[in-house]
RNA sequence: CGGGGAGUGGCGCAGCCUGGUAGCGCAGCUGCUUUGGGAGCAGCGGGUCGCAGGUUCGAAUCCUGUCUCCCCGACCA
């Protein structure tokens, strides 16, 4: 892509309303603009990222069995009424009428809808287990909606849904999403710890949260030092098998955010005590029977008798975590993206766009990057090297390519690694094969 | 939902108290000079001062209403 032709509307100042550096960087990079108080319009750049964060979130669902659909934003209130929650869920729903009258809503979450669609298909239990997901935009009316993408309105995310016979099922169902969400966050590049959350009126041990660890994150942690260096399981994990091992790992040492946490615990824990802060960019949570039994999900079991399905729910905030990564990789230059969801590998600065040499050789990096599948941001434009550098260093590619007359001369280019700030002077072809790599 | 604050050109702001026909920096456009980390000079364009009423000879400025946005708190992927 060339950014003479781009449309990426970076900003030197700061507007007033954001407050987060998440919010402070999307808007300065042009990646986001805000259309009404926590709504975002996504700019090329910005929607760039956030699908390479959806596709690494859809790629380790699908690597862990669950099968994607797309459920509609728009439901009918009559459906939340089969399970309560129309009237439970109270002003945050965004309730509308349509032309007959009808009772609607935009959809804030999809439990009464999915399990309406498994009941009507499903009807023995030769039909479980079930894993389904859908990546979709919901609405839920913040009282205050702040932070940016952090706490917005509107927001994409990744909901999955299990159906199992009995609670053994369910638990595995549990695990392999526990495992897939370990996989998702370490590919961003992302620190995330799963903490026991508050699993409500069901109560039990399978409900986690995970918190990617950021400096500016909402939430305090509390969690033992052990967990910081602990692996993530790598693409040679067998959804087949027996995930506990697994689970129990993550699970056995001390984490906690701010409300579930037990000051006990510090004293216990003592020089092991890591206190930071995090973002909640997940949860995952068995929930039984609470929907599958008022709206009648049953299936026949071997004997014959309708069992109500064991169900759990499976959250991934998709647009939350574009932001999460930003407040978790950026310098007081800006964003320093993850080169797994960075919008461009390579943003190739020109710093002399009328000279012929340094156009010439820009060119060819341009067109040989380009045929070798790597993705490349051309600053073409006649602009200051300054200017450049700074939107450069703002937008947060991975990796800068920078050619000018000066080392052109002999022949050699710049690469700048926009991570370490590292610099050095290469020939064209050892740029070429460096950044092909 | 309680408390606070703000709406003036694309962005950041001043002007409001003490009414007199709108200004600064950045950005944009033109020209010249510059050219490896957000250039200099000269010139140009762009604003129904959120909206609606009211007071007044006259309202960005005073009064009333209303909408929107932001911040703190309670709530939440």
């Amino acid at each position: 892509m060339r950014l003479s032709a781009y449309f990426v509307p970076t900003m030197k100042e700061t507007p007033a309303e954001a407050q987060i550096v998440s919010h402070r960087l999307m808007l300065r990079a042009g990646m986001i603009r805000q259309m009404s108080a926590g709504i975002y319009a996504w700019l090329p750049l910005g929607h760039r990222v956030l699908r390479k964060v959806e596709s690494i979130v859809r790629e380790e669902q699908d690597r862990a069995g669950c099968q994607e659909m797309l459920m509609p934003t728009v439901q009918s209130a009559d459906l939340w009424r089969e399970s309560g929650r129309y009237d439970a869920y109270g002003p945050e729903m965004l309730r509308i009428s349509d032309r007959h009258e009808r009772e609607m809503l935009y959809g804030p979450t999809n439990e009464e809808m999915i399990t309406s669609i498994f009941r009507e298909e499903c009807r023995s239990y030769r039909d479980l287990p079930k894993l389904l997901y859908h990546i979709q935009w919901k609405f839920r009316d913040e009282v205050r909606p702040r932070f940016g993408l952090m706490r917005g309105r509107e927001f994409l995310m990744k909901d999955a849904y299990s159906f199992d016979m009995n609670f053994e099922g369910a638990r595995k169902s549990y695990n392999r999403f526990f495992v897939a969400y370990l996989k998702t966050f370490a590919r961003m590049g992302l620190k995330a710890i799963p903490m026991k959350a508050a699993s409500g009126p069901i109560g039990g041990d399978m409900s986690h949260e995970f918190l990617v660890l950021a400096d500016t994150g909402e939430s305090a942690v509390f969690c033992h030092r052990g967990l910081l260096a602990l692996e993530p399981p790598g693409d040679d994990v067998d959804y087949g098998g027996d995930l506990q091992p697994i689970v129990d790992t993550w699970t056995s040492l001390y984490a906690a955010t701010d409300e579930e946490h037990d000051p006990a615990q510090e004293a216990a824990l003592g020089g092991d005590l890591v206190k930071a802060r995090g973002i909640e960019v997940g949860h995952i949570f068995y929930f039984g029977t609470k929907y599958s039994k008022p709206m009648r999900a049953v299936v026949a079991g071997p004997d014959g008798q309708d069992i109500p399905v064991e169900m759990g729910s499976y959250g991934i905030g998709v647009s939350r975590l574009v932001a999460a990564i930003i407040e978790a990789s950026h310098d007081d230059a800006g964003i320093i993206w993850p080169e797994s969801v960075a919008p461009f590998r390579v943003g190739l600065v020109n710093l002399k766009a009328d000279d012929a040499g340094c156009a010439q050789a820009c060119e060819t990096f341009y067109a040989n990057l380009g045929r070798a599948g790597v993705d490349v941001l051309y600053d073409d434009r006649d602009a200051r090297a300054g200017i450049k550098f700074a939107d450069m260093d703002l937008m947060g590619l991975p990796w800068q390519l920078v050619v000018g007359p000066r080392g052109l001369k002999n022949g050699l280019v710049e690469i700048k690694n926009r991570a370490t700030g590292e610099r050095q002077e290469v020939t064209m072809e050892s740029a070429m094969s460096h950044l092909m790599g």
